[in-house]
DNA sequence: CGCGCGATTGATTCGGCTCAATAACTGTGG
DNA sequence: CCACAGTTATTGAGCCGAATCAATCGCGCG
């Protein structure tokens, strides 16, 4: 499945700036390129699994990825998604928990592994990374208490018309303003917390009140306003 | 409202090794000690509020403290609680963005104040007590996963079984099996996020199959097995 | 002892889930 | 390049959990 391919060298890396990485000289990127390895996973394929213990920090060279736990009936809910400067699995090794998500490649992902050891030397070594880390998890924490108080207390019409915002901020909009990744409607379900029929309809809804357009996998967001007014106000 | 109080001593303080400051020494405690302040706030008074800027971290020394979020209509989600030994308000420094949550007092508490200086201090300078940070931010995470997957995919009662559980995680029971901390049924409510009424009902529900019993606000786990079951599995 | 808030119970409504059937789409091999 | 098989998307009907609204009860507190 996975393949390991060379090295991508972390100074060169166009990501490095905007990750926990961007405080690190150039002697520590050097032994950071010798520590890692890189494979690629292709569409689909499950980069780790939840449950299981991490030996080091992954940390997404190129592509898309989902993170999501399974729950009590095996229904998946996605938790968060990771592109291309964004790691993965340290809150797993932070706490010493077994992962509490799985991490699968929405499209053909390179991804990058630091051993565990690597990633606690620089902890140890370089408060700058710790406090990036710091800063990581608390972000976190603020974006998850957001979530749950959604969860617990909006309509799903609202959440979705949340989730396509929070998925233009993640991912970006192409040159005709359509979300930049492509997900089923049941993964956009399973973000929402609801069933995959109410995400069509729900869709379909937005669609006939003018504030998106539909063209297969493709939503383009046409009044970003009125969604931001929608997912914050009632109906 | 609050009122300013002599500061207990850091080093005599019973929840300390439980703490993130469980790895300080001596000379780090003093000027603890000596940084610090301390107030008594008193039931239903808040400690701070979501949406401002913390001047530094909050550490509970006696009571127990509610954390919870207002949602869109106002209504209110309990995020979490603390009790003596936690620290609040990190996130936002680390984040550098507004408190996510308020903080109410659930009964009279007295609450240790540590400015920011002195915790980002301990920060650079401390590497055990940055990976003390971190581990409880990483912690964080892994909680609120599992809550968020649960309010997305849990019926309510389901819900309020695993709240039932996870309060004695957090307080415990008193000599009776019942669940050491007063809760109106609206706060309840607002932890497994639903309405004042359907917990009555679900709790009513819950007693009429012998797991728990009802004393007014006191609540008594008969059943904590038949509980746990019910939060696992449907219905 | 009475007032008022919190708790409880009942009736009704509605959002959203489930089940079922069809249609559109994707990739695969002939 | 087309036919086929297996998904994935869509639509419809029916049902159920849970929210809302309304009224009463009971307890704690002043």
């Amino acid at each position: 499945m996975s393949k390991r391919v060379p090295n991508p060298k972390c100074a060169s890396c166009g990501s490095r700036h905007k990750s926990v990485f961007c405080s690190l000289n150039s002697e520590q990127l050097i032994e950071l390129d010798e520590e890692k390895s890189c494979d690629i996973y292709s569409k689909g394929e499950a980069i780790f699994k939840e449950g299981s213990y991490p030996r080091g920090l992954f940390c997404v060279n190129k592509g898309k990825v989902k993170l999501s736990r399974t729950g009590a009936e095996g229904k998946e809910q996605i938790l968060r998604f990771a592109k291309a400067g964004d790691v993965m699995g340290y809150n797993s090794m932070l706490s010493n928990k077994p992962l509490a998500a799985t991490a699968t490649a929405l499209e053909d992902a390179s991804i990058c592994f630091i051993p565990a050891k690597e990633f606690f030397s620089l902890l140890k070594d370089d408060p700058r990374f710790s406090l990036n880390m710091l800063e990581l998890t608390a972000k976190n924490w603020h974006t998850a208490s957001r979530l749950l108080t959604d969860m617990a207390q909006k309509s799903s019409k609202q959440r979705l018309a949340e989730m396509l915002l929070w998925l233009k901020e993640t991912f970006g909009l192409d040159e005709d303003d359509c979300i930049d990744v492509k997900l089923s409607r049941e993964e956009i379900a399973s973000m929402v917390g609801t069933a995959t029929e109410a995400v069509i309809r729900l869709l379909s809804d937005l669609k006939k009140k003018g504030l998106i357009h539909l063209d297969g996998k493709k939503i383009q967001l046409v009044d970003i306003h009125g969604l931001a007014t929608l997912a914050e106000l009632n109906d």
